[in-house]
DNA sequence: TTGTAGGCGTTATCAC
DNA sequence: GTGATAACGCCTACAA
């Protein structure tokens, strides 16, 4: 335990007041004083009691951050930009996962609900929404990358449908239509996007949709492994495959390379721009940008955390871009 | 601003005591006022105001941990774990980073003892260490993974020098002696570790030491790449590279690709686990016990929060091991 | 400019 | 079991 207000007004001789009026710097205080006050921190090891302050001013001066899992890498990126973003706002950062799973959710969010002033949260499709309601009735919340349709809520959103509607065309266009598609968890928004991105991409071109080119994954390496093993299964001639997900983009590598095809099937991968120059197997990745998301997800909630909520809720969307292996 | 226990007492006629009772379960209440407290709860949307509990208790229920940057894979992961253990034990975690930024590890540091009842932090090896010592002053900082040596301070590391030295004089027993070499941080203590472990297992077979096979990055893609390139123009005849870090073994990947050598290559990298199926280079990687390193970590640092000094200060030494790709 | 006093929401210590 | 009351450390009027 370290010293006190207190402590610094009984060891200096001066009132409470005056060792606060110092402190926070809002009241100017005499520089004799301030000197001998500043000699005093350093003697007695005197640290502000963030609890005590927050108690008082009911303010955390701090953000918090929920995902899903600390093996995102997207997110995680995504949340490097924002704590740099928070901070040219005098804010501070809490990131928090709750492990896919769901009553870790619920919990987390109380949790930073107590600890944070608002919460920028990627949440599961399979949220309560009423839960989410209740906790932001205490603090704002902005949903981002993902979101739950049934709440009303701040949004930052990536344009996914587009994206991959217009990959998948571009595909088509060059006479690849045997497209396999490895998208996410099944309920998931940005799931059920990109399947409409990819079936509309097939429609626009009078091309009917074959259902066994589609299959769910977990965002684990091995259920990217898996997937194109069962799509394989159903279609030998396959010849492009899109999946979403760095670890998911592995597996496909790692299957593609079991099955002995490096040169007969080319990957479009999200968020896979690390690893597009290391394989042998042709792959583009789709470039999410980080800093925009980041920046528009901070923005929002800092309105939001001083009050303005005249254009309440509000759905922000930023465009994703197709890049390719080098 | 939700209610408060005074709002509670208020509402059913009871008294503060008794709300605080039923709420903390601490003393037993009475099954009639329960009930009644807990409809209060609900109708009043009671929720605990942790700022006000930690003023009082003084305690957080809650471990920081301090790590680099966002993008280290295996920091994460074991923080995956650190996360799970601590639940056990009712405890919280908080994750921060310092974005490989000196003064920017004293903010967090700072930061965290003030919302947390212990750090777990991983050091850069140019910190001032009598600053991380006033901290330990507060609260118990536990390093793990990094540390720096001048410091009286608790650890959980991992025996860099011994496992480097053995997948080195393994190598050097199949006749491979032109092992690149590319490390971490020129200070950083796992640096030092490795480069040792490297340069033991040479003067164990009394090969002389090679300086221009070795030599430092940043743990980015771009200073793996770099430096295979600039190994290989001292020594065209490399045969093997060891490379610290997923993101340089994705650099070194990348430029062995580039050059062409696929095939006359191999490459052991650490915590690679990921990739090394993926590519068509030959690749191992070293594994270090995420969980064992987390487990260790936890514990001493729960021992620590419960006043348990006795073998301060500990520190804890943990085996990686090799393994091969698939 | 400086000091005094009251209260933020909780817990802990008493008596009853 | 229950209720009153006093802290915890800080901030903020307001008064001096």
């Amino acid at each position: 335990m370290s010293g006190t207000m207190k402590d610094l007004a009984k060891y200096t001789g001066y009132s409470l007041g005056t060792i606060s009026n110092y402190i926070s710097g809002k009241v100017p205080v005499s520089e004799q004083k301030g000197n001998r006050i500043e000699q005093a921190i350093k003697e007695l090891g005197y640290t502000v009691n963030m609890a005590a302050r927050v108690l008082k001013t009911n303010s955390f001066q701090c953000i918090g951050v929920l995902i899903p899992s600390f093996s995102n890498q997207f997110l995680l990126q995504v949340s490097k930009y924002i704590e740099r973003i928070l901070r040219t706002y005098g804010y501070d950062m809490l990131v928090t996962s709750y492990n896919d799973d769901t009553e870790n959710f619920y919990k987390q969010l109380r949790n930073l609900s107590q600890k944070t002033d608002g919460i920028l949260c990627v949440p599961r499709p399979d949220v309560d929404y009423r839960i989410i309601a209740e906790e932001q009735k205490k603090v704002p919340i902005v949903m981002f990358d993902e979101t739950t349709n049934e709440m009303v809520c701040d949004r930052v959103l990536v344009d996914n449908e587009k994206i991959v509607e217009n990959v998948i065309d571009m595909l088509i266009h060059q006479g690849r239509t045997k497209i396999g598609f490895i998208a996410g968890k099944k309920r998931a928004y940005t799931t059920l996007q990109r399947k409409r991105g990819y079936e509309n991409a097939f429609k626009r071109n009078g091309i009917p949709i074959n259902e066994t080119l589609m299959t769910y994954g977990t965002y684990e390496k091995k259920s990217g492994y898996l997937g194109f093993q069962k799509i394989r299964i159903s279609n030998p001639d396959i010849t492009d495959v899109f999946v979403v997900g760095y670890r998911m983009t592995l597996g496909v590598l790692a299957a593609v390379k079991a099955a002995g095809l490096e040169h007969e099937i080319s990957i479009i991968g999200y968020d896979a721009y690390d690893i597009s120059d290391t394989v042998d197997i042709k792959l583009g990745y789709i470039y999410q940008p980080y800093q925009e998301i980041a920046q528009m997800a901070v923005k929002l909630m800092m309105r939001r955390v001083n009050g303005d909520d005249k254009d309440f809720p509000t759905t922000v969307i930023i465009n994703a871009e197709l890049r390719m292996g080098s």
